[in-house]
DNA sequence: GCCGCCTATGGAACGACGTTCCATGCATGT
DNA sequence: ACATGCATGGAACGTCGTTCCATAGGCGGC
């Protein structure tokens, strides 16, 4: 059974799964992963629903293409370092500046468990933890550990990105109210929780990213000397 | 406007929060996320959905309130360890256990950000980073790397979970899969991929997160020493 | 001990979603 | 030029979260 492909489209610019995906993270950047509807879909494509059935499985197939669109683009962007721990960080910075950017990333990533946008961090992790001479049985615990790091963190900033735009409030104001709830709560039972909340208002995400992963990446070179 | 609580309930075991969320931990771990349903939560509740909004928010609290009694219920069992090092891995192992037996507090945790579970995991957390000797300062960094980090591992496996039941199959037959898929990608550019594609099959999840999390918590000894 | 208020209740209804189905029409092979 | 088969796209289906409102039952005032 030889599946027959079409040699031409059927117009000039006709369906196809690229602009599909093309116009899905136009739609996921605009609204965020609930702007993404098949109807909304269709509509901007100019065409209905069960169309779109014949390039793509279903909507997670679809959201799971678009994320890996992404994270292609970024990993082909992000700079390779001197050093196998500076391109490491590059790629993991890469990553925490797209999905500020696009959250939505964020919480597909997680949902992809290893298919393609996965396997792509996977290998460009892999290839530099094995750059850093950790011993061959060894670099599958310390490329899992980076990459789920940076999926959890990720995550994180996904519900902060869809949560600051569903309530169309700026982060800071989130943060605001945050520290103050915080700072409420029962002294006995929260104390850590009481001392930070104040700090809370002024730290930097990106910078804290960065310096947990510098925590896991020393860890991996202080276990494999 | 003093809010006028009412002192006996309406019948012998009317609704109430407690109960509503007990109800929803069964269907949640009897049919996974989808299981959690205002009509199947209804019913089983004998009564309507509307009467549960008398309780509860929407479904996004109802799944967090869920997720803290779950989370609360880890916390007050694990173990106090000898050192603040056992202390914290017990706590993470305990929480990993938990997402593996309730697949759904893994996903429903990446997005309570800031809400009560993740302060009981915070607060837990950044007493025994204290009691570590990490300055003040950098004591936050070190407590948000943990976090990230359980809360990364947790997000797969919850999709790992819920996946499995979704298919209804194995979870080796799917490693198996994902193996087979894995080894035949190209080895021009995924050579490292490939490489641990076999490895998966017998890989031990909990070992793995075991040593990630120590490669944390050695960074962070090594930066503070 | 009775009655009117007020709130918790629960069933129906609404709008939107993902997905399925099928009549239609175009491009292709003969 | 014709028949065939597939991509198309609009309608329809079932289910979801949520809202609405008529109802009923406990509680305070008399």
């Amino acid at each position: 059974m030889i599946k027959k492909i079409r040699t031409t489209p059927r117009r000039e610019a006709s369906l196809s799964r690229d602009r599909i995906v093309e116009a899905s993270i136009e739609l996921l950047d605009r609204n965020g992963e609930a702007g993404l509807t098949f109807r909304a879909l269709s509509e901007r494509l100019a065409t209905g629903p069960g169309a779109l059935y014949g390039h793509i499985a279903n909507k997670d197939d679809l959201l799971i293409a678009a994320c890996d669109a992404i994270v292609a683009r970024t990993m082909s962007e992000c700079a390779i370092g001197a050093t196998p721990q500076a391109t490491l960080r590059a790629m993991a910075l890469g990553m925490f500046d797209t999905i500020v950017a696009h959250p939505w990333v964020g919480s597909a990533l997680t949902r992809a468990l290893g298919q393609l946008p996965i396997v792509r961090l996977l290998e460009r992790t892999g290839q530099q933890v094995g750059a850093l001479g950790v011993p061959e049985d060894e670099q599958w615990a310390a490329v899992s550990a980076l990459l789920s790091y940076i999926l959890g963190v990720g995550g994180q900033n996904a519900v902060n990105g869809q949560l600051a735009r569903a309530r169309d409030i700026d982060r800071s104001t989130f943060l605001e109210g945050l520290s103050t709830t915080w700072s409420q709560l029962d002294p006995q039972t929260y104390p850590f929780t009481r001392r930070v909340a104040g700090r809370l208002r002024s730290h930097d995400d990106r910078a804290d990213f960065l310096a947990g992963f510098d925590f896991i990446l020393r860890g991996i070179e202080r276990s494999s000397s």
